[in-house]
RNA sequence: UGCCCGGUGGUGUAAUGGCAGCACAUCGGCCUUUGGAGCCGCUGGUGAAGGUUCGAAUCCUUCCCGGGCAGCCA
């Protein structure tokens, strides 16, 4: 009877942990012991709001790979820091609730640390650049700095301050530290280059003037330092290795490199920090930028940062959504570079899989309808104004190891809801309709004998007799109603407040288009259920008041709370939702409930996800679509010439007539002038003009900068000879194309660039041999005899499949004409 | 328009040159004292065109579409 709710045991939330691109890159560190073994990573809020679930994704992110890796024996490290290096709007506040909130998410930083208390050594590292001669004070105006920033077409112009002597920045520097300068007078910048194509890279600032209080440092300080300078330096303080933040932080990843290359000292280089960006978790019928919340807010639209219609973590948790669920979902939608945004509909999934488990059985009325039981006495042996006391279990039979019963008052005044009896049903309607009979829950079969209307014609009471003989839910005669309806009992149940979230837009994408985004405010997103009841069992069930005391670090990590033997705080309302107490207005005398998230509805019209029809539609939508863009992308090709300089030209032409290429192909060589000299070159040593254009458009072209593909294709280990004795052996048939490739690779490698040399040292010659490759034809289809039967049976593409394996069992070095052959043999 | 990033069923995500898989949603069936849960099944996808390769979602080229960058914000 007192099964604790949560099991002892969490389970293991790594089992899923889904392989992501960040991992791989981890992994590949570990591999390669880049870092020594440790994985460090932080999540690093700047203090100045209050955290969203898009957070949550970073904090499960950052955390998670602590807590994994850790599993796996590495030596990882998470922290909490807080990027406060902009007093403005910073507070200690919202580092607090932040803190708090991470706490409730159910992680437990190994430090806390604050950017601010970086603020001395982020000076040194000024000064180290400007010694460097790589930064300088500006004294321009805002507005000159602005205007001479050019813009993304246009280079931007060199400040006039820009060539200042080393001791004059330096001079300055001091200065602006010391507060002799008014906000404004001077900004220091990192010196790189105003003509960058790279916005970012046009000498960004570092230092701005600032005569504000800092909420932890006080007057200390009078410059601040700018994110791009601050942020890799804090991540190299703290030897972070996996930098992990959203895409649109990319850009900054060129400036982020190039201060910690240029500031840090030449031996922290190999293990300095590196930054990697994933996609930001977007949600549809809702908003999570944290100016859109705050002016939600501030207009009133909705109650505060814990308003249970927001998706901050402060809602979430207000609503009742347990932390297990965020972590799940969280780790559900994954890591990757495209971003997307994710259905409602797998958040309110990974709450109601967390809460089915969890919650506990009981039975409400939200909108309740009086039905009295006229044959009540009769049925029940009880007098009239007595109660059968029903046991009904806390949990449905599917959910196993989890017992325990209530009793439930039944008596002759019951409430069922409203929505569960229709005067003139309609089709596929299971529940209560005159003379129809239905299942109440955990009792009797009831039916309906006549109805009583008010003078608007409403429904107000209905008339009903019970089956005596169905107490127990079943009928000796073995019928069986279409429906289970819940009830309560009309006296002795308890009067509540129930309140239902909605999504808070009525439009997928609410902050996408042109328009405002309170255009799809849902004014409906909150409907309060005043007149609620409940069964009388649910209060002394209770646990402890939730309130802000929900640190069950995910609830299901710690063990269950004091309170009643049930401890529960979060209950399924049976056929309707998963409720808990609303932890500010609920309190012993006033019974106010949230629901956490409606049950599945499958007789509801639903309309969250499309219909078969709409699908259908969109379906065709989506094929004139492409349709209309093959057209476009067609229209979009021009003629590669059209560009070209004279001497593209020239190359151009040359490439088409003399050596007959394709002018696909010779308008890529000749676009490039030290490809097209190198294919030249190469042509000197083989003269077989389409392979060798093949190798060095396909294979050699990818392994250039795009930045500087002479200097590149210069620093290249081998020359255009080796190159051509590479192609003329694949062309003359002396290796495969696949081994080929590997000898391209070692080439590359540099420790052995004679293709010859490495065929012979590898022993990559070509297998052409049929008998041997009948004998691997043979074992490769007898080690496979599912997709042998598969193949045999009219997959025909499987022969890919064997083909990879003679492949991979030779070592590429299979003649793949007479591999296929063998194979098609042997398959038959 | 310069640069960077991204495009895989309706949605989110796997497949690291070798069988396009998983989850959610949808639809159908089974089961059910919750129209819940569970179980089974169906439908449906590599933005386009060329190229390389025995073999391409993956490599190359061009185009199309979407996002980001011109704060003394982060």
């Amino acid at each position: 009877m007192s099964e604790p709710l949560s099991s002892p045991t969490s389970p293991p939330e790594t089992d899923d942990a889904p392989s992501n691109f960040v991992r791989d890159i981890i992994d590949e560190d570990l591999e390669k012991d880049t870092h020594d073994g440790r994985v460090v990573t932080r999540f690093p809020p700047e203090p100045n709001g209050y955290l969203h679930i898009g957070h949550a994704k970073s904090i499960v992110l950052n955390f998670g790979i602590a807590e994994d890796y850790a599993a796996r024996g590495a030596d990882t490290t998470c922290r909490l820091r807080f990027d406060d290096t902009n007093p403005t709007g910073e507070s200690e506040a919202y580092a607090r609730s932040i803190e708090d909130a991470v706490h409730w998410l159910g992680y437990e930083p190994d430090e806390v640390r604050h950017a601010s208390d970086y603020f001395e050594r982020f000076y040194e590292y000024a000064v180290t650049l400007v010694e460097k001669g790589l930064a300088y004070v500006d004294s321009q105006s805002e507005e000159e700095i602005r205007e001479n920033r050019g813009t993304v077409t246009e280079p931007g112009r060199e400040s006039p301050y820009r060539d200042r002597s080393v001791d004059e920045n330096l001079d300055l520097l001091r200065r602006m530290k010391a507060g002799e300068f008014a906000d404004g007078a001077h900004v220091l910048r990192a010196k790189i280059d105003m003509a960058s194509e790279h916005m970012i890279m046009r000498d960004p600032l570092l230092y701005r003037i600032r005569h504000i209080e800092h909420y932890r440092r006080g007057d200390d300080w009078c410059i601040y330092p700018m994110y791009d300078f601050a942020h890799c330096l804090e991540d190299a303080i703290e030897n972070v290795t996996h930098s992990l933040c959203t895409l649109e932080f990319a850009n900054n990843r060129r400036i982020y490199d190039w201060i910690l290359e240029n500031a840090l000292p030449e031996d922290q280089l190999p293990q300095r920090p590196h930054q990697y960006e994933f996609n930001r978790l977007n949600l549809t019928y809702t908003v999570l930028s944290k100016r859109k919340l705050r002016r939600l807010i501030e207009d009133g639209a909705v109650d505060g940062w814990d308003d249970p219609r927001l998706f901050t973590l402060a809602g979430l948790r207000r609503r009742g959504v347990p932390p297990s669920a965020i972590r799940q979902f969280c780790r559900a939608v994954g890591v990757t570079r495209s971003p997307g945004r994710v259905q409602i509909s797998r958040f309110e999934h990974a709450v109601r899989d967390d809460l089915n488990a969890k919650a506990p059985r009981v039975m409400a009325v939200l909108d309740p309808l009086r039905v009295v039981v006229e044959n009540f006495a009769e049925a029940t042996g009880l007098d009239e104004d007595d109660a059968d006391r029903l046991e009904a279990d806390y949990w449905p039979r599917d959910i196993t190891g989890r017992e325990g019963t209530r009793e439930v008052p039944f008596t002759r005044e019951l409430f069922i809801e409203r929505d569960d009896f229709r005067e003139d049903p309609p089709e596929g309607f299971h529940r209560l309709a005159p003379g129809r009979e239905v299942r109440l829950r955990h009792g009797f079969f009831l039916t309906c004998t006549g109805l009583e209307k008010d003078d608007a014609g409403n429904v107000t009471a209905l008339r009903a007799e019970i089956d005596p003989e169905t107490r127990s839910g079943h009928a000796p005669d073995g019928r069986n109603p279409d429906g289970t309806i819940h009830w309560v009992s009309a006296t002795e149940s308890l009067p509540c407040e129930a309140r239902l979230y909605d999504r808070l837009f009525t439009h997928r994408a609410p902050d996408a288009g042109e328009e405002d985004f309170y255009e799809h405010l849902d004014p409906d997103a909150l409907v309060t259920r005043p007149a609620a009841r409940i069964e009388p069992s649910v209060p002394g069930t209770l646990a402890d008041k939730p309130k802000r005391s929900d640190r069950t670090g995910g609830a299901d990590r710690s063990s269950p709370r004091g309170g009643s033997a049930l401890g529960a705080q979060r209950f399924q309302f049976e056929r309707i939702g998963y409720f808990w107490p609303d932890p500010e207005d609920a309190s012993t005398d006033r019974l106010v409930f949230n629901q956490i998230v409606p049950l599945r509805d499958s007789w509801a019209e639903e309309d969250t996800g499309l219909t078969a029809q709409e699908l259908e539609k969109r379906r065709r939508e989506k094929e004139r679509e492409r349709q209309k863009q093959r057209e476009r992308a067609m229209a979009g090709q021009r003629d590669p010439v059209e560009d070209f300089g004279p001497e593209q030209r020239e190359r151009f032409e040359r490439f088409l007539k003399k050596h007959g290429l394709s002018r696909d192909d010779a308008a890529v060589l000749a676009e490039r002038a030290a490809l097209a000299e190198f294919f030249e070159s190469a042509l000197g040593h083989y003269d077989a003009p389409q392979p060798v254009a093949n190798w060095t458009i396909n294979e050699l072209l990818r392994e250039l900068d795009d930045d500087a593909p002479a200097a590149s294709l210069a620093a290249l280990p081998f020359g255009a000879d080796a190159f051509a004795r590479l192609v003329q052996l694949t062309d003359e048939d002396a290796v495969s194309a696949q081994a080929a490739r590997k000898v391209f690779g070692e080439m590359l490698a540099g420790a052995e660039t004679e293709p010859k040399q490495i065929v012979e040292k590898r022993n990559l010659r070509r297998l052409d041999d049929a008998a041997k490759l009948r004998r691997t034809a043979d074992e490769v289809v007898a080690e496979h005899p599912d997709e042998a039967a598969r193949y045999r049976d009219g997959e025909t593409k499987l022969l890919g499949f064997f083909m990879g394996r003679i492949m991979e069992r030779t070592r590429s070095t299979a003649d793949a004409q007479k591999a296929r052959a063998a194979l098609r043999d042997v398959l038959g």
